[in-house]
DNA sequence: ACCTGAACACCGTTCAAGT
DNA sequence: ACCTGAACACCGTTCAAGT
């Protein structure tokens, strides 16, 4: 309700002086990829800005209204991003599935961000309704690529839900620190997900 | 190095009036499981035990020094329950493994806190050493029962890994509020991982 | 329109002093 | 051995006042 100053085609119609939100923005991006929600507070990104932090208030109402700009920021941008990308590789639906998995497990610029939104997430009840939002999406996406793949609508559900948990599970692990998991153990889950239904094959 | 105050046997030799660790623990994980590690406050957990803010530095050097206490006490506890439960069931794997997902993805009581720790991992270097340790453990676990029911040893590691990320995906989902995944889904998992190695049936 | 400066509240931390 | 009370620092928030 309060997003105007962000889209400045150019950002410096006026005088360079002053900032504007897209500034303190970005500092927060930083703050949040750097420590989490914890680290986004409103004095340290005032020093960094060289502003005082009575300033933050003429932007935005509270820290709260800060956050809440975050969580819309990402969510414009993350669920198109990654499907426009994939869509972008081949026509193949198990091309597109291989490179869904080995793109989003491979990304080093917003997985910082993503796990942060994550974590944050698990804390409070605006950043959980945007993860919701963009997880389904996303599954979505996975489940259409398993169908066009030829899998059972039936099972493609259960086997889109279980891939896209697997990610989510990745990204957890990697935000704690954790070692990648290997492109083998990839491979091994897209073949079980691409599959045929019940361990004995069944006759095309 | 500071634990000493917990191994009370009955928790009532001396006086009954002053706190020990225990008491300002219990009070801890409550906030944990409550509002995540920014919850766990010294402040407030003073006045909800009754006492001064003061007091606390008696019994722990810092608020760092109480989280590190929470997090030796969940791993302590964290990798023995799971495992126990399970082992108890049967003596086939399979029935094992199928325990061991059904009864992690739905247990009401320890999920808030387990989240909340995963979370924190997310932001803390100490925490995330110590899921790391207890991830290593529970996937060594569940590798172990994919190669009793019969997996190739091979894959019985990408396998095991992959059950484990979708393990960790729910968990990360059911914290943020996010909808159970069906025993259905589950059971989709629990049938590929089990099942032949190849997209084609080798014979038995 | 955007910012400063001063004020207040909340909480972490320290420490001398109490019992 | 365990706690109080007062002090200080840090940060979120408000607001009158500046330009």
């Amino acid at each position: 309700m309060t997003s105007r100053t962000q889209r400045n085609t150019k950002a410096k119609r006026e005088a360079p002086k002053s900032l504007d939100r897209a500034a303190w923005l970005m500092a927060a991006w930083r703050a949040l990829a750097r420590s989490g929600v914890e680290g986004v507070r409103v004095e340290p990104l005032a020093s960094e800005l060289g502003v005082t932090k009575g300033s933050f208030y003429w932007h935005f109402a509270d820290r709260a209204a800060l956050l809440d700009a975050l969580l819309e920021d990402w969510e414009r941008r993350a669920t198109a991003a990654v499907i426009d990308r994939v869509d972008a590789t081949s026509e193949d639906p198990r091309v597109r599935l291989r490179e869904l998995v080995h793109f989003t497990t491979s990304v080093s610029e917003a997985p910082d961000a993503e796990h942060a939104i994550r974590a944050w997430g698990a804390v409070d009840g605006a950043a959980r309704k945007k993860l919701d939002r963009v997880d389904a999406r996303r599954e979505a996406y996975v489940r259409a690529l398993l169908i066009a793949a030829g899998v059972d609508e039936g099972v493609a559900s259960f086997r889109a839900h279980v891939v896209y948990l697997a990610l989510i599970g990745e990204y957890a692990r990697v935000a704690h620190g954790g070692a990648r998991t290997s492109l083998d153990a990839w491979e091994e889950l897209l073949r079980m997900t691409l599959g045929p239904s019940s361990p004995r094959a069944s006759s095309a």
